[in-house]
Formats: structure tokens, sequence, C-alpha cells
RNA sequence: GCCACCAUAGCUCAAUUGGCAGAGCGCCUGUUUUGUAAACAGGUUGUUCUGGGUUCGAGUCCCAGUGGUGGCUCCA
């Protein structure tokens, strides 16, 4: 799904075209300060695909600004200018910088040994720092950069192509807000070309175009933002893996559970969730003088229904499952298409162990998630495994009981042989998390499956059993979610398959078409027969031509096009179709009919049937 | 939430410096009965996002709101 840098065995960071893009980024500098004199510049690195450089500047940037400094940049870079560096110190420094505030504070902080000259991580204190200059522009900078602008190509570079953003200075939403200009730059033209091509495909591939041109889901205004309605054909793809994942969790002793939306408060109060996270939750809703709460999570209802009986060492694990649907805020700003709403379902479970049973039971977990991620082909992914930040107080729990839940998750992790990066600070507030997280079709990324392992729940809700020793004992609890989000997930898989779903779980798996008013017959026949198959067919018997509904039908992705006409009625065959464009011509009606079923039932990847039985 | 940009028919988009709101697709009606990516003809489709303001006159200019987009921040 991704388009990486697929360049050599060098680190970005070393290539050539990190430092086009950085030495770029001092170019784009150098053109804004002309444009505006009073701008103040604070850092511009490389990213993917490109660069970027945030400005103070003294008045909104236009479209023309855009424009003039385009063509600016290209100017320069058409030029011979050395990108000189000089080491200086830090009194050498702040005299070049003295009326670039930012800078000035840049410098500081590495003088003092707090972070990089991109403003981020920690390092150690500067002794010296390192300046760069080409033609009229010098930049605090550790490099490197290209030689001289003439290494770098003027028609492989473009920042009109990305609107201008806002960013606030050192990612802190309490300090100025800068505008961010971003540029891509390139080896050559080609390449250019390359990358223009790869954003006007990702748009094609984005969920929400997709979204509406198949009629999957809407998001009204008068709903309201991030609560997306599934359309019939939406719908049934989310049911499609709905049902998939419910048999295969009852084939692995879930249990099915249904919980309402709603909540006392008191339970969030239990469960910590409130106030924790009063920021992403609803306001309290007033039930006969008793606060209630939209739900955000599940967890507290699941621990409920476990204390509801009493509990023996023989009764676990119980592990309870729901499609569960949580309500959050989220700023309006965040909310985009189905990957970030404000009322989502999860494929939540809750497996209340036994401490001697944990290991397996996270093993079985992480495993039934690989089996979901690899049953729809979706290999490109990472797991990160979210600890404590040790120096954040918005966790629950004692350290020690934090460290045997890490530890759990990295011996199931390495006995998996599963690769993970180890992120602290990314954990759920009871507990360390194993998430797996893929990137859309602009490469943001985005959390879908996770587990977690929780100490915490079950000693706030107070859950126990009694063990063979006749003790009153703790459970622990994991919670997971292989797909996450539903709607999330569903916004992933759309852009995953560009819209061409495999059959089983197209909405629509065939179409009949007639090729003449006479051949509807034949094709209702067929229609019903491959209903009473289960299959999610219809016969197209609108009075258009042949042609047309092809057409139409392509557009939609139907995976199976059948088309009939005299010669099929005589012999009973389909002329089968693919999405794909392949035409395989007539085949038995039977055939088919057994293809299409081995083809769903094996969860195919592609339309293609195996034909052995034609 | 913050910064910037955007909003015209169901969809994609036009509309000269402020001067009668249009096209293609779709949809409806009729003709056509078709063998693999759009048959033909006619017709229909508007609170130009909402509310104010400027103006003889606003889709166009100004203000506010709503919604969307790109970022940032946030994300159990």
């Amino acid at each position: 799904m991704t388009q990486g840098h697929k360049m050599a065995e060098v680190p970005y960071e070393d290539s050539q075209l990190y430092k086009i893009r950085h030495s770029a980024a001092h170019v784009m500098a150098e053109a804004v300060l002309e444009r505006f004199p009073a701008a103040k510049i604070a850092i511009g690195p490389p990213i993917e695909d490109g660069f970027y450089y945030d400005f103070d500047l003294p008045a909104a940037i236009t479209d023309d600004d855009i424009k003039w400094v385009e063509k600016r940049m290209k100017k320069i870079l058409s030029q011979r200018h050395a990108f000189a560096m000089r080491e200086v110190s830090p009194a050498e420094a702040r005299a070049i910088f003295h009326d670039q505030p930012y800078k000035l504070e840049l410098i500081d902080d590495l003088v003092n040994g707090r972070v990089d000259d991109n403003g981020a991580a920690i390092s150690e204190p500067a002794a010296s720092l390192t300046v760069y200059t080409q033609n009229n522009f010098t930049d605090l900078c550790r490099g490197p950069h290209v030689e001289s602008t003439r290494d770098i190509n003027p028609k492989a570079v473009s920042i009109s192509l990305r609107p201008p953003a806002g960013a606030y200075w050192r990612g802190d939403e309490k300090r100025q807000q800068l505008t961010r200009i971003y540029g891509t730059a390139w080896r050559n033209p080609a390449e250019l070309a390359e990358h223009r091509r790869r954003l006007e495909e990702a748009i094609k591939r984005d969920h929400r175009v997709l979204g509406e041109k198949l009629d999957l889901f809407i998001i009204d205004s008068m709903v309201g933002k991030g609560l997306p309605l599934w359309l019939p054909d939406g719908a049934t793809l989310r049911d499609t893996l709905e049902r998939w994942l419910r048999d295969i969790q009852i084939e692995r002793g879930y249990l099915p559970v249904v919980t309402p939306h709603l909540g006392n408060i008191e339970l969030y109060k239990t469960s910590g969730h409130y106030p924790y996270y009063a920021d992403s939750q609803y306001s309290p809703i007033d039930v006969d003088g008793d606060e209630f709460l939209l739900r955000p999570m599940n967890c507290p209802h699941h621990c409920r229904i476990y204390t509801s009986q009493p509990r023996s060492y023989r009764d676990l694990p119980l592990r309870y499952a729901e499609f569960g649907t949580v309500y959050r805020y989220e700023q309006s700003g965040e909310l985009r298409g189905l990957t970030r709403v404000r009322g989502f379902t999860v494929d939540d479970a809750h497996l209340f162990v036994r401490p001697d049973q944990l290991l397996d039971e996270f093993k079985g977990v992480v495993r039934l998630i690989q089996h979901v991620f690899s049953a729809l082909g979706m290999s490109d992914f990472r797991a990160r495994l979210g600890t404590r930040d040790p120096d954040s107080d918005k966790y629950v729990g004692d350290s020690s009981l934090w460290e045997t839940a890490t530890a759990a998750i990295i011996d199931a992790c390495e006995e998996l042989g599963m690769d993970y990066q180890l992120e602290p600070g990314e954990a759920a507030f009871y507990g360390p998390k194993l998430d797996f997280i893929v990137r859309d079709v602009l490469k943001r990324e985005w959390q879908l499956g996770t587990v977690q392992v929780d100490y915490n729940l079950p000693q706030r809700f107070d859950l126990e059993y009694v063990d063979r020793d006749n003790e009153r004992k703790r459970p622990v609890m994991i919670h997971r979610a292989p797909f996450g989000s539903l709607e999330r997930f569903i916004g992933i898989l759309i852009e995953h398959f560009a819209g061409a779903f495999p059959p089983w779980l197209a909405p629509t798996q065939a179409v009949i078409i007639p090729i003449r008013e006479s051949h509807n017959e034949y094709a209702r026949e067929i229609e019903s027969m491959l209903k009473s198959r289960g299959m999610r067919v219809k016969a197209d018997l609108q009075d258009r031509n042949m042609r047309s509904k092809i057409k139409q039908h392509r557009r939609m992705n139907i995976p199976w096009l059948l088309i009939v006409g005299d010669r099929d009625v005589d012999a009973r065959t389909v002329s089968l179709r693919l999405r794909s464009d392949e035409d395989l011509g007539a085949m038995p009606l039977e055939a088919f009919a057994d293809g299409a079923a081995a083809n769903i039932t094996n969860q195919g990847q592609s339309a293609c049937l195996n034909r052995t039985q034609s």
C-alpha cells in the first residue's frame, strides 16, 4: 500500500535525495525572505517525499506569493551557488541570527543540550554550531547539503503541490502558530512527474472518494460531523466482515455479550475513564438526577458482566466479545472520512484470565489478529509496543504491574517471532498495549488492531475468582480488537483494495446482464439460483444496451459479470467477464456457481475462478 | 480547537472587469432489442451552503455562521 523509498541500501538520511531536499528547503527560505523581508524563520527539515520550512510571516501567504516564491527558487537554483559550511561559536551564531528569535531559541537549546537543530530530540550540549550559506541566505544547520545549487534540478522541485499549512512552533499548541510551506524535490523531472502521478492515484483510492462512488457510506451534516451513515452496500460489506469475525471468535471460544451505549457515570468513575479522559467524552446526560455518559469504551460494561456471578478458576479464561459502539469527542479539525470519527464500533473483546493463562491467551489473540490481517491480504503493517512514559502522570496502577504486563507482551512477541517497535508513552492509561498500525493512501498512519494487558480494571472493579486452593484471586484482563474500529478498518480496507473487493467481501458479487429483453427470464432464473446458494447477485434488467451495463458495473467494481444471450440460453451457460477485463467466454452455469462458491469460501484475493470443474 | 483554502444541478465542473446561471454525465419520456467499457431523440434538474452588508444590479466584493479540504495539536 505504501510507496516508500526504494532507494538502495543507504538510509534516507544519508542519501543524495535527502541533501537535495534539505538544500531546497534553504533555497525556499531564501526566496520567502526576499518576498517577506520581515518574516522570521523557524525550521525546515526534509521529510518523506519532500521538505518543509516553517515561517512566522507578517501576513497570510497567498497563492500569488507561492507562485512568486517557486519562480524565485527556480531562478536561484538555476544559478551556481555553493552551500558553504562554517563552524561558529555560540556568540557568533547569536550575532548572525540576532533578528531571528526562533533561531536564537534553538541556539540556546543547542548550547544547553536540549534539542537537536531540527528542534526535536534531546542531544548533547553543543560546543560549536554550524551554519550553511548559499547565495544571500544563511541558516543554522547541521547539514549535510549538496555542494551547490547546481546539484538540484529546478524542474524537479515544486512547492505548489501542497497548500501552506499552520504548524505550532515546536509542536506546542500553546505557542506561536507558524506558516508551514511544503515542497517536494526529486533528482529529476521524471521522478517529480511520477510523484504527481502517485498523488493523483492516491486521490482515486481515497476511501472518501470511493465511498461516494461505490455508494458505501455518507457523512451527513444534519446528522453530524464524524457520524457516518452506512448505505446498503457499505453495510453489506461491514456485515460480511462482522459475521466472518464472529464465526472465527466462536470457534476460538469467545462468548457473545451485548451492552448498552450509555452508562451511569459511576461506572466510568470506577473504571477510571472519568475523569482521566474527560476531554474526549461527551458531557454527562441527566437521567432522573443521575449522570449518564455516552460510553467511550466497552470494558466497564464487560467487567460488570464478570462480577455478576462468582467465578471459579475453572471458568477462566472467559472471553466476552461484542461489536460495541463507542462515542468519543474528537476535535473537529481531526475528523476525516471513516478513519477518524466520533462514533464507531469496536470489535471488542475482553478476556478474563488467570495469571498462568496470560501468555497463551495473549499469543492466541496475536495469532487471531495475524489471521485476520493475512486473510485480507494486509501485510503492510507495523506492530508497536506502547509502554508507559515514566514522566507522565496520566497512567493508573502500580509500576510493578506495568512491568509484569509489559514483560508478558514482550515474551509473547518473541515466542511468536513478531517484530515490534517500542514506543514509550503510547500505552493505554490502564496498561501497555501492542498495536497494529497501517498507513492510508496518503501515508497517514492509523492504529487498527490492538491488544492490551490490564491489571488495573480487575482491581478497580474488584474482579475475583476462587482458585484451586480456595483463595480469592484477581484475574488479568486482555482487551483486544483485531479491526480496532470497524469504521477505520473499512476505510483502510477500501483503500487497500482500491474499491475492488475480493468476491467474498464485495457487496454485489455478480451481475447478470441479458443481451436482449428475451433473455430476461433466463437472467432472473440465474439470479434466483445463485441467490439460493447464498451469493449476492442481481440481474440487470434495465432497458438499456448491454455495453452500457458492462461499463456501469465495471465502474462499480463488480467482480463477475455474467452476460447471457441466445447461445447461453440454449446451452445453459453464462459468458463470464471479470472486472479485471478478462473475457473468459461461455461456461456452464453450474460450473460458474461452483467456481464462485469455492472462490468465496476460500476467500480468494481475486475474482479468478478455478475452472477445473468446467 | 488552531492556521490556510474551498463551497454553483444527484455527480464532475463552466459562467469576461459585478450585468439574463450553463455543459457533460445522471434522471424522465419515446424510439431502439443490441454478444463484451457509454444506441438515438426530446425533456427535467438550482434558496449559486446559510444569514447579513456594499451596489442601480452580487454566483462574483465585504462580514458572520455552517460544512468540507490540507496541515498542526490531540487521539482510550
